[in-house]
DNA sequence: TGCCGAGGCCTTTTT
DNA sequence: GGCCTCGGCA
């Protein structure tokens, strides 16, 4: 029995009662939103909606894996036909069964934003177009920018054409897709093939669309052409939480919906459940400075007692750091807050270091998301590479990446010459290594040769074991010893073993993972092709189920990667002039302040009970020190609502003491 | 020809 | 701190 009425109120209950037509709600901050999708999606099943029926589009994988389990706990049922995934995952997922239509096959490799870099930079050296006048991360951007129509093509740009139509090119030679491509090529698919799209629109009768602020306009196509026709469409959303503009998302998908969806119902979720009056003040006051907005405004029944924001000057970035891991030292001793009810958000990945150490030498535990993940570190890229190797030979970025890593001789001369042999065969480099392989003219020097049958065979031998089922851990372990990748490691870093220690013991964990993974009593195809699909989309460590039960770890994140959070006790690292709003994206274009805002709009409603806010006087950058200003955003706050915050000082000797007799205490009472 | 150390470059946010 | 490039060495 769900009893919608008692756990919702009023707007919720009719939003997730409206199951019919399309549905637009605005769902502010705190309001509840998670909860209302999760009971929606519960009253679908508890009325006879199959599963299979069922599509839920989020915008990261921590929150479909969220959302899943939290429809999973409710209904207590299983829910193996139920999709609730990313934009991106649901794209690998029809591109897995329909991209053999384009000509792909559908043992495609996904190039993340590290192999995309890669490939330009080949196909520019290949071109002759000189590296070093080519900003590559830029290129990359546009060429993104270019491909889903965010940006045309226009005279400055032009010059690049030849570059993006050989990357283009090179995509398909090597079988791989880029992350664009993940939406592009199924909306290229579902309009060309009218039966296909016929096939999905049968298959998913309602769809429903969470953080719509962020969908960029070619998701929101993608979900157009599938729910135009049932017109079961519920998107949920809030504008003033809309930070991903810089990735194509923006306003226009509110008003496109509104024009493509007339009859739609709109509902508001304006009543804040988390945070206290101050807060929600404060980030009221904050955000009525932005004039492109939806008017609504949210309230609070949750009582906070006393300021419940305050802000600290600390001399620099070593100082920040110890300030904020005594605060939360203090606080929990004093207030018996559980370390994962602590977030410290910061505006750069780039802050996390001076934070981690701090936490590090106050024995604090912590975890950080984003930044590098561990699927993004070297040892572990290099090894993905050979899988994706095994997988898709065709791979060609990421054959480059393994094929000297460890050193087997193969130098640039080598190279160099396979890539002209290769490009004469208009084929990919394994295809060119498997002529020269078995060609018997005698132009080709023996070194290479021999370099090139000895690697080759090594894939051989590999992947007939990587392919077995049930033994992917087995063979990843096998195949690490016999390129001896410790070897390898040590020779790296000679004069820091412990870093390749450090780096072995990934190794050693990433082994464990997909054994796990392989071993998992739910997951039905335990193929290398199904792993690789999933970890190339997953991008932080919200893989691994954490331990969180015993006092839990404190969490350290980026303010983007919070979003959809919550935390008792939040810290605000960073608050500074050039951070936030940050510099480089209002040098990029001024009306990114609101954006900013917004940003900030977000970091401040992730906050439950207090906030406390560092600004650095000075803060140690690329090339030394740098003075600081606080972040403009501070003054749109009321005055009356912040404290300045003196040095805290530390936890008297008695209170300690007290503590941990009562730690005592309650250990030794069951 | 391949390897290795030294020096210069760069980090806004993410699927 | 990591990546790339360059120049000298084996």
């Amino acid at each position: 029995m769900l009893d919608l009425e008692k756990k919702l109120n009023k707007e919720q209950l009719e939003a997730a009662k409206t199951l019919e037509g399309p549905v637009l709600i605005i769902a502010g901050a705190g309001s509840g939103k998670t909860r209302m999708i999760t009971y929606r999606i519960a009253h679908m099943l508890q009325t006879g909606i199959p599963q299979s029926s069922i599509l839920a589009l989020t915008f990261t994988n921590k929150a479909a894996r969220e959302m899943w389990e939290r429809v999973k706990q409710i209904t207590q049922k299983k829910l193996s036909n139920l999709t609730v995934s990313t934009f991106h995952a649901f794209g690998v997922k029809l591109l897995r069964e329909e991209i053999g239509i384009l000509g792909y096959k559908n043992n495609f490799s996904i190039y993340d934003q590290t192999d995309k870099l890669a490939l330009i930079k080949e196909t520019a050296r290949e071109l002759k177009i000189a590296t070093e006048s080519l900003d590559l991360y830029n290129t990359a951007n546009l060429f993104s920018s270019l491909k889903t129509e965010r940006v045309p093509w226009s005279r400055e740009n032009a010059e690049l054409r030849p570059l993006y139509n050989e990357y283009q090119e090179h995509l398909k030679i090597y079988n791989a897709v880029d992350f664009d491509d993940l939406i592009i090529l199924p909306i290229l698919i579902l309009e060309k093939y009218p039966e296909i799209l016929g096939k999905y629109r049968a298959r998913y009768r309602y769809l429903m669309v969470d953080e719509f602020q962020d969908t960029s306009l070619i998701q929101y196509k993608m979900m157009r052409l599938l729910g135009e026709e049932s017109r079961n469409v519920c998107v949920v959303g809030d504008d003033d939480q809309s930070i991903y503009s810089w990735r194509g998302a923006n306003y226009q998908n509110l008003l496109m919906f509104e024009k493509d969806f007339p009859e739609r119902k709109e509902i508001k979720l304006e009543q804040n459940y988390r945070s206290t009056k101050n807060i929600l003040a404060a980030a009221n006051s904050l955000i009525s400075n932005n004039k492109n907005r939806k008017t609504k405004e949210l309230w609070t029944g949750i009582e906070g007692g006393g300021t419940s924001i305050s802000l600290f000057y600390p001399e620099n970035e070593q100082k920040e750091g110890e300030f904020i891991a005594e605060m939360i030292r203090s606080i929990k001793i004093r207030e018996k807050v559980p370390y994962q009810d602590f977030g410290v958000l910061f505006r750069t990945n780039s802050l996390t270091t001076s934070l981690e150490e701090a936490l590090l030498s106050h024995n604090i535990p912590y975890k950080v998301s984003g930044g590098t993940s561990f699927f993004q570190r070297k040892e572990i890229k290099d090894i993905i590479s050979y899988l994706r190797v095994l997988a898709n030979p065709e791979d060609d970025v990421n054959l480059l990446r393994i094929i000297n890593t460890p050193r087997r001789g193969f130098g640039k001369k080598a190279l160099e010459y396979l890539r002209a042999f290769s490009e004469s065969k208009k084929c990919s480099l394994y295809s060119a290594m498997s002529i020269l392989r078995w060609a018997s003219d005698s132009g080709i020097p023996e070194k290479i040769r021999r370099d090139v049958e000895d690697f080759l065979s090594l894939l051989d031998f590999y992947r007939e074991k990587v392919l077995h089922p049930k033994g992917l851990s087995e063979a990843v372990k096998g195949l690490i010893e016999a390129i001896d990748y410790w070897g390898y490691l040590i020779l790296e870093h000679q004069k820091n073993e412990k870093i390749a220690r450090w780096k072995y013991g990934n190794l050693v964990k990433f082994i464990e993972i997909i054994r796990r993974w392989e071993e998992d009593p739910d997951n039905d195809d335990p193929s290398l092709f199904s792993y690789l699909n999933r970890i190339t989309l997953i991008t932080r460590e919200e893989d691994s189920e954490e331990e969180e039960s015993k006092g839990g770890k404190v969490n350290l994140m980026t303010i983007h990667s919070a979003k959809g959070l919550e935390f008792d006790i939040l810290f605000l690292a960073g608050v500074e002039a050039h951070l936030i709003p940050h510099a480089k994206s209002l040098e990029e274009n001024p009306d990114n302040l609101e954006e900013e805002r917004r940003l900030f709009y977000v970091a401040l409603t992730r906050a439950k009970k207090r906030i406390h806010m560092t600004c650095c006087r000075t803060r140690k950058g690329i090339r030394g020190s740098i003075e600081c200003q606080p972040s403009p955003f501070l003054e749109e706050i009321p005055a009356g609502l912040m404290e300045l915050q003196q040095e805290e000082k530390t936890v008297e000797p008695e209170e300690a003491a007290d503590y941990f007799a009562s730690l005592r205490n309650a250990v030794s009472k069951p």
